[in-house]
DNA sequence: TTAAACATTGACGTAAGCGTTAGTGTTTGG
DNA sequence: CCAAACACTAACGCTTACGTCAATGTTTAA
């Protein structure tokens, strides 16, 4: 039923013009350092798409791939789980590659806008986390040891004025 | 079986030396948030226990597991799995309330700088990605845009200095 | 003292992010 | 042209962090 294609590296859409070395879907996970399962999963939750698939049905992908699976497993890293990648992202099913030049990089700046908003609140929230600590640390030393050689008696933290700042 | 205990508020053991009020799991729950349930599981993982049992078995805690969970909790939002929370916190089943004070102070202070530290290098790793966004947009705005205007045709990027900036 | 509210121990269910196996077809180097 | 390497689909398995019964016992307020 299959039409009878080149099993070359020619694909009948329109999108990588010029002729392109595919990837199957074993190269793109060396690539990426990924697993083919990893892969196909990001399929299923169309976080990628291959361009096509050969004759026999191995997916074909374009190399501009890689940079979008490294992009994914970057932000997981960071922690963001695949749903939030794929808002953040964008699905591979909007079809990106029928796009204009223009609106492809309008379409990354806004993700990338999206990405350093998220990231700068993160910031500021670690950053209040950390300064917490640091206040915490600086009164358990200035006040808490010596508190505690003076009067090793197990429990007057609780009328402590600085009661709270650790919890044990 | 069980020694006859008043069902008030008096623990058997030395730690809470003078009368505390002691929580149920509910009362726990509704201070910090939580479900009952979840409580339950952090007991499960060691991550909490309660002082003592109610004369019919009821988990009975002492109001400083509250801070306890509050610190699981936000350390949850943090990301950090309940494995990683238990390294970091502790395990209850290591009996802080039968230390000196003088050894439980130098146990926070162990725990929060562990924390300051893996908090110190979450901070690093964000600024080093936001550094490379910011480098991104710049790249776009500069580049790419006033590019793409000039020509509208699609696929100069292979070819660009700054091919891999973007990603799409 | 009794009903309502609350707690207890199982034990099964769930969602995410893959791992792994099975059975089978496809591509490629010699 | 043929074996080795690789890919395909389908489906079940696993872990984490709880949710959600169920069947039963405990506390408490009226």
């Amino acid at each position: 039923m299959k039409s009878a294609q080149s099993v070359e590296t020619k694909p009948v859409n329109q999108a990588p013009s010029y002729t392109e070395k595919m990837l199957t879907i074993g190269d793109l996970a060396k690539a990426c350092n990924a697993t083919v399962r990893t892969l196909r999963y990001y399929e299923e939750l169309d976080l990628i798409t291959p361009e096509t698939r050969s004759a026999g049905g191995y997916r074909l992908y374009v190399s501009a791939t890689i940079k979008r699976v490294n992009a994914i497993l970057a932000l997981q890293e960071w922690h963001y789980s695949l749903e939030e990648i794929s808002a953040l992202l964008g699905k591979s099913s909007e079809g990106h590659s029928a796009y204009t030049r223009k609106r492809r990089v309008g379409f990354t700046k806004t993700t990338l806008t999206k990405q350093s908003i998220t990231i700068r609140e993160k910031l500021a929230s670690l950053q209040a986390m950390q300064a917490e600590l640091d206040q915490r640390l600086a009164v358990l030393t200035d006040h808490c040891e010596p508190c505690a050689v003076e009067k090793p008696d197990q429990d007057c933290c609780e009328q402590c004025p600085h009661q709270g700042i650790h919890w044990n």
